[in-house]
DNA sequence: TCTGGGGTCCTAGGACCC
DNA sequence: TCTGGGGTCCTAGGACCC
């Protein structure tokens, strides 16, 4: 067939190995090559969030209850999360990318997309290009990753986890459907367990009974999606955020924070508090990426997992902490029965403006001082840490026992 | 098993306007 | 006086990812 000849890309996909794990260990080598679950505690509410290769031969895995994991492993070290670790990590990798292409896009903390089309004469051929990639990244972070490389971001994610651990695999340019059909249907990124138990009622467990298909069959099916479902078994980035462009970060479309109590609670001045601090939270957050945000949204979980979310959208868009903690509050007092024990609260925002719009001139005084007095407190946040600075009740009950940190641990 | 926290994207219904 | 259809905004929920 006569294509119109669009080249074909080099996509890698590069993803840290074990990285909460591997970043514990820098810290702390004694874990190294030990059952590692990092997380929490073993008698904590909460779930893993990586687990070392050790720990995983006993069935741990991430996202588990850290209590499931410490039945399956009780000679686990369990190991609370250093999110700020993390980060400093994730940038460091990022840098070693950005020597081998401009075109990094960090997918989540711990994996990226590279588009290193047409730098043959500069690299030289892709599994080239890939040991000097993984090379530089151990040189320069102490970390190990795993490289794919494919013709699209989704054949060089597939490749990526079959590299793993530590490995390179390079899906040559023809090979996409034959790498991808043996493979089961929820090796898909996208494909979970809803989508599977689906694909199962109908007799598809892997990629290439997929491929086999009619896309209209699929369309008819599952929509919109079921089309993307179609391309993906061939290898394709079908449909939504995997047909974009390999490129730099865009600016978030929400942010929010939310806290589950260590035990259920029906006390309303700890649930307000608690609310309070997550507003501040999420505001501070708004101002370090010079958001305004239009909607807020409240999220409820109650002791029997019952979950609701109730948003708002405010007629001007605003980063101030009283003003997103008011509109919360609200909603907080409309939709919770005294005497309802919680389990989590949420507060979200989303519906971004880059500018505030305009107020009307009355008010504007008072925001500005507003305005005035949360930068300073923000500062002092950077220098002290989160719990130095907080609205009148915010400090007073409820949200300090987990956020509250070891003042040994603040040092550097 | 007893279920975190931070996100993205999609669907579907209702309100409201033309 | 019975009733169209499209477009946009808002809300709620859910699947999915790391």
């Amino acid at each position: 067939m006569a294509e119109p000849s669009t080249p074909l890309r080099t996509i890698f996909h590069v993803d840290m190995d074990a990285f909460f794990v591997s970043v514990e260990e820098l810290y702390d080598p004694s874990l190294k090559g030990k059952p590692v679950v990092v997380g929490g505690q073993r008698d904590e509410r909460g779930v893993v969030s990586a687990a070392s290769y050790a720990a995983r031969k006993f069935g741990v895995h991430s996202a588990m209850p850290l209590r499931t994991a410490a039945k399956l492993c009780p000679q686990a070290i369990f190991v609370n999360g250093h999110m700020d670790r993390y980060r400093d990590y994730s940038q460091k990798a990022h840098a070693v990318l950005r020597n081998f292409s401009p075109l990094v896009e960090m997918a989540s903390i711990d994996e990226a997309y590279l588009d290193l089309t047409g730098t043959e004469r500069l690299h030289g051929p892709p599994l080239k290009a890939a040991h000097a990639l993984h090379a530089a990244m151990k040189d320069q972070t102490q970390l190990n990753c795993s490289v794919g490389i494919g013709t699209s971001r989704l054949v060089a994610k597939v490749a990526s986890a079959q590299a793993k651990p530590n490995g390179v695999l390079w899906v040559v340019p023809g090979m996409e459907a034959s790498l991808l059909a043996p493979l089961k249907v929820g090796a898909i990124p996208g494909v979970g367990k809803v989508m599977e138990k689906n694909l199962h009622a109908l007799g598809i467990e892997c990629v290439g009974d997929l491929a086999k298909l009619d896309e209209r069959f699929l369309e008819e099916r599952f929509g919109k999606w079921g089309l993307a479902l179609a391309g993906k078994s061939r290898g394709e980035d079908a449909g939504g955020w995997f047909d974009t462009s390999v490129g730099e970060e865009t600016d978030p479309k929400s942010i929010s924070h939310e806290h589950t109590y260590n035990e259920d609670t029906a006390n309303s001045e700890q649930l307000e508090a608690t609310l309070m601090k997550l507003s501040e939270m999420v505001c501070r957050r708004l101002r370090e990426h010079h958001l305004y945000a239009r909607t807020v949204q409240l999220k409820l979980r109650d002791e029997k997992f019952n979950t609701i979310t109730r948003a708002h959208t405010l007629a001007a868009p605003t980063q101030i902490d009283a003003e997103i903690y008011e509109a919360i509050r609200t909603l907080f007092r409309k939709n919770w029965k005294p005497g309802t024990k919680v389990r989590l609260l949420g507060v979200q925002t989303s519906s971004f403006e880059e500018g505030e719009g305009q107020m009307n001139l009355l008010d504007n005084t008072k925001h500005d001082k507003w305005k005035q007095a949360l930068s300073t407190a923000d500062k002092l946040r950077d220098k002290f840490g989160e719990g130095a600075v907080g609205m009148a009740s915010g400090l007073k009950s409820g949200f300090r026992e987990k956020t509250q940190e070891n003042p040994a641990e603040r040092k550097k």
